[in-house]
DNA sequence: GCCAAACAATACACCAGTGTATGGAGATTT
DNA sequence: AAATCTCCATACACTGGTGTATTGTTTGGC
């Protein structure tokens, strides 16, 4: 009962699409081509379907949007429990969180051009611009907790913690999908670290 | 004869327009609603004209995202030259230019949103992406030419650059129209002056 | 086996946008 | 003053997209 649905879509005769196959489907147009793309009658073409499948899931093409922005922010606060800082050392813990969102976020591109984009469609649309706010402070907070560790001022945990977090985010934009950036990527991590531990340049 | 054209525009009663006139129009489409809300339509529009006159000045829609691409990279490139190392103190000279292109671009927000169109056009449209990545390596090796003052390595110079630059447009990026940003820009402002002097936090 | 619900196809009206062809008004040249 | 050039308006054909109404088709519950 519960499961007759994932029954019926693992047939491989014909799969009836759900809700999130929509959503998954949409996380390829727009990671393409930005939210401007995410069109019903592209999105059903590349499911084999017609648009009445699309408008059976989905109100209108708003609902789409809507539920694609909240299913992104679901994910990236609840992802964030896996970067939780596990009380190591602080150099070891600030080189690996360093090497999960420079090194390991670039060779994730597809979710790096959804990220670019939902914050690109945030300048213009207000509901994403909320949510994209709410990503970035609750990234922030947590890196507070670890750089607890490298200082005790409160304001200056802060604000390296910002600082850290636009380099990481310009990284992405500036970097993402050039020729060659693996090795300057892994170059900017390093860097940040000695940065973040206060070390002095060794020139 | 050559200032016939200006003569007939600075009548007040019936403005001629010139191509430039459109391109100005579109940066403002472009700024609001990115490179997809840049329509030939709504510019006429917004213009007071109609189509006509538009595909009188430029052969197709192609044509003017063309144009206005190449005058960003124009533009970008040729107000570097304004900002060249005046060969004064270099803390002094460091924090002023950090101020430009912090405390000083977010209030071009207008200038900001354009360049972060033109960023996110980037990403599906490989012309636009070899105009971002010129400007992009145009801005770091000048900034090189003031980090070369700070240290004596090319290496750490390059890399130093390229931090300070993914910093800066990750901060518009983050912050820009964001609310409270302007004193939380003049903090990352102020740390990213003494992470590149190599000053050592006092707490 | 039958029925209702879940899911999808088809056909329609509608709109926004592009591009083109053609015409027209005003200034410039000759 | 006639011809020409520059710039814009108008009208048309066409495309691609949305949303809706209606009609199938499958599926699970009984």
């Amino acid at each position: 009962m519960t499961d007759a649905r994932q029954t019926r879509r693992k047939t491989p005769e014909k799969a009836q699409l759900t809700r999130d196959d929509w959503l998954d489907a949409a996380a390829g147009e727009v990671a393409a081509g930005g939210f401007s793309q995410l069109r019903v009658l592209t999105l059903s073409k590349k499911l084999g379907v017609s648009r009445g499948s699309f408008y059976w899931h989905f109100k209108d093409h708003e609902e789409l949007v809507v539920s694609f922005l909240d299913r992104w922010r679901d994910r990236r606060l609840h992802e964030l429990q896996y970067w939780k800082p596990k009380g190591g050392d602080v150099e070891t813990e600030l080189r690996q969180i360093l090497e999960l969102l420079l090194t390991d976020a670039s060779r994730n591109i597809r979710r790096l051009q959804v990220e670019l984009a939902v914050r690109d469609f945030a300048r213009r649309n207000d509901y994403a611009a909320d949510l994209v706010t709410e990503v970035d402070e609750a990234r922030i907070n947590q890196n507070c907790e670890l750089y607890e560790r490298l200082s005790s001022d409160p304001q200056r945990i802060r604000d390296l913690s910002l600082l850290m977090y636009v380099a990481t985010i310009g990284s992405q934009v500036v970097l993402t999908g050039k020729k060659g950036d693996a090795e300057t990527i892994r170059r900017v991590e390093d860097l940040m670290a000695r940065v973040a531990l206060g070390q002095r340049d060794e020139d």
